[in-house]
DNA sequence: CCGTTTCATTGATTTAAATCAATGCTTTTT
DNA sequence: AAAAAGCATTGATTTAAATCAATGAAACGG
């Protein structure tokens, strides 16, 4: 238990025992069984998951009924709506498993413990989360720059892993595509 | 001179007045004429700028030569190619100024050093990164979920300075459309 | 101050994606 | 095992945006 989440901390910020021991203390391990919700929109965002096992997506439903899908967590990955989870206020993205699904909680009052008791996990949460901003900035400069066949492309190779896991329709979604549109895309990318 | 720097920095982390002193001479101001790159792609991101007066755009160009931009920053933003700072890779994108600018930079040793000697600096940091993740999020959100009509209010609304002061040709090229159809956009919405 | 560039707008046409609709296949559920 | 639900594909049609082209206005630089 934890090992992936500890993997990760690791590769990052290098913790003594004492360390891991500590910040285990503050952690919540939860199992999200597939279609199971870990947020929904308009409530508040309780947890940070941290993805041991399985896939986890983060998407937004507009007046239509459309679900827009802003993000995938599969192992290794976190996963929060953190604008409620920092603030209080209500949520605006639902998350939920693609999966059966294991994750790693941390609360908010974990979090402010941890960033007060363990000056590391500033760090780490300081190195996570502008990885996660250049990984985004790169996705957007990619959508407003690119060709719909060379961003699905770019996303195979970037995350051939979410693409064999996850349904095409959702893939569609994340891309902001049709699921006709993406399947069409697809036929002429391999007919050539 | 940092006068908007320390305003925004004690917004984040209350500072003591030697503190403040301490952090200044991590600092270097810099002035840009208009049209003057801070950076342009293929070069190493030597600073992060925060900008104390004018308007700084972050963009690439596509074999095309198209400009695709991805951020604007005025006063009280902090711009930089963040992987090329921090990597030493090369930048993928240019930064210049849209109007005659005076920022104020940390460069890399600056930066290093901030973080090591001055444990709010690391805060600092982690809180900006954190602002600018949301919000790159909700553009994101806004981007795959909304009619561009609506993007184009939402953009009015939260930042009426930059579609104020910035030519109408890179608002839409921010918004990843061509100028004619913001144009005609812009029409729609005026004629109800 | 005048010539040049930059910029926004508008129209006509082409191109790309969404929508509507139907089909067959696979996976769940009962 | 059978029924239902979810999923990917394909075709026909509509809709939205890009492209091409031209014009007038504003800003800019020498």
């Amino acid at each position: 238990m934890y090992e992936l989440f500890f993997e990760h901390f690791t590769k990052k910020v290098a913790l003594t025992k004492e360390e891991e021991q500590q910040i285990q203390t503050y952690l919540t391990p939860k199992k999200l069984r597939k279609k199971q919700y870990l947020l929904q929109e308009g409530d508040v965002c309780k947890a940070i998951a941290f993805v041991e096992k399985g896939v986890l997506r983060q998407y937004s439903v507009d007046e239509a009924g459309n679900e827009h899908i802003l993000q995938f967590a599969l192992e290794g990955w976190l996963i929060s709506d953190l604008y409620s989870f920092l603030t209080g206020e209500p949520a605006s993205y639902h998350i939920d498993a693609l999966e059966d699904s294991e994750l790693v909680l941390i609360s908010q009052t974990a979090h402010e413990q941890l960033l007060t008791n363990v000056p590391k996990y500033e760090t780490f949460t300081r190195l996570t989360i502008t990885g996660a901003y250049i990984a985004m900035q790169r996705r957007l400069t990619s959508i407003i720059s690119l060709p719909v066949e060379e961003r699905y492309m770019g996303l195979t190779s970037l995350y051939p892993d979410i693409v064999q896991r996850v349904p095409q329709h959702m893939i569609a979604s994340y891309m902001g595509l049709t699921p006709e549109t993406l399947s069409r895309i697809r036929r002429r990318l391999s007919s050539q």
